[in-house]
DNA sequence: CAGGGGTGTTACCGGTCAGTAACAAGCATA
DNA sequence: TATGCTTGTTACTGACCGGTAACACCCCTG
């Protein structure tokens, strides 16, 4: 079974600190081709190094994982700070903004779906250290998705950010067994659909 | 790590054909503890039999795999088929009883979710021969749910149709990263608001 | 009784897995 | 020039992976 692999910019340059470089190959693999499925030699051979320098900087291959979730968890974060900073005051333009993009998202064949959710499938062990990473991203999610609808005077907001939670979620994984042109390709009509349902 | 096993009753009774036994085995393992995570030879060892048994009712690990989908999908079409016997000339009643049945399955902590997407996260091969019957149950699953949707009047069969589907697939997804006492335990509530939405 | 198909047992194959020991080489700072 | 830290290299461990060969066994049918 070969690996598919990218020739990353970031880790083909030997500029980059080889920490950086095992991250970001091991991100690559692991998103494409599921974190069991990678092996930590393929992940140092993929970021110009070797084994002995992956385990001078990661204790494991399993924190390795986590801090592969700890830092999509983060750009998460950051992506909402700039949806809110690009609409300021504005939290329908927010929640329409994300909507967008995660249909974009949802659409795109070289994507897999949400690492995250994909990771909790596959780690089923619930001392897994990534598992920690999981539960919270994916509760500060819905905290910010609550935040957001609750601004936008919705009368549920609630019931409402929990809606639109399980049907992103919803689309990313269906994306994967149905194809990206199936139900998950009018993310943003059914979206705007469920807001109008709550605004009235 | 030790994999998560139950004694189960058919896979303990000797009287069961080795084939029944090793399919059982395979399904609870799998299941529970990812596909990737379980080797042959612990699925032999459950199923109270050895690798070569195994070897000779299945072509391979990858072929036992597509079986044990197989039969899954099997099997919620047996529940399709016993929800119209339920409720002949009833499509709405087989709605409500189809979500009835899947908040109950989300809600259950002894479940992880659907199988066939789980597999469909696990296995991003191509060529894998349980793609196939993946692609096929979601897009057999989805036909199914438009035609009951068409059934009850709904204005947009379709598109209401998937709404159900995403909702349903996000609430069984996000019940392994959120926990199932989250957004996922109001799975009726919400498709009901969806139904009604289309029936005006 | 003879035959044969399904099953169990053991040992093995080559390959890969995560993780480590020991040592050489580079490179900066002091 | 000498120190010390980071990296590279090679070889290795013990375990497990999917898959197979050879052979003994049991039980049912003829």
């Amino acid at each position: 079974m070969s690996l598919s692999a990218n020739a990353l910019s970031v880790s083909a340059n030997s500029q980059t600190p080889p920490r950086e470089r095992i991250l970001a190959a091991a991100s690559d693999l692991f998103y494409r081709n599921g974190i069991r499925a990678v092996g930590v030699e393929a992940i140092a051979a993929a970021a110009g190094t070797n084994k002995m320098t992956l385990y001078r900087h990661f204790a494991s291959k399993d924190e390795l994982v986590a801090e592969y979730l700890r830092r999509l968890a983060g750009d998460a974060g950051h992506f909402w700070d700039g949806l809110a900073a690009a609409h300021p005051g504005n939290p329908r333009a927010q929640l329409r903004g994300w909507l967008a993009a995660m249909e974009a998202h949802v659409v795109d064949t070289e994507q897999r779906g949400c690492a995250l959710a994909n990771a909790a499938i596959e780690l089923p062990e619930k001392d897994h250290p990534a598992r920690r990473v999981i539960e919270q991203f994916k509760a500060a999610q819905r905290e910010r998705l609550i935040a957001l609808c609750g601004a936008t005077g919705a009368d549920e907001p609630e019931l409402l950010a929990d809606e639109l939670f399980l049907l992103l979620e919803g689309a990313r994984v269906s994306a994967q067994s149905v194809g990206p042109t199936g139900p998950a390709s009018r993310l943003v009509r059914m979206g705007e659909a469920l807001i109008a349902a709550h605004l009235s």
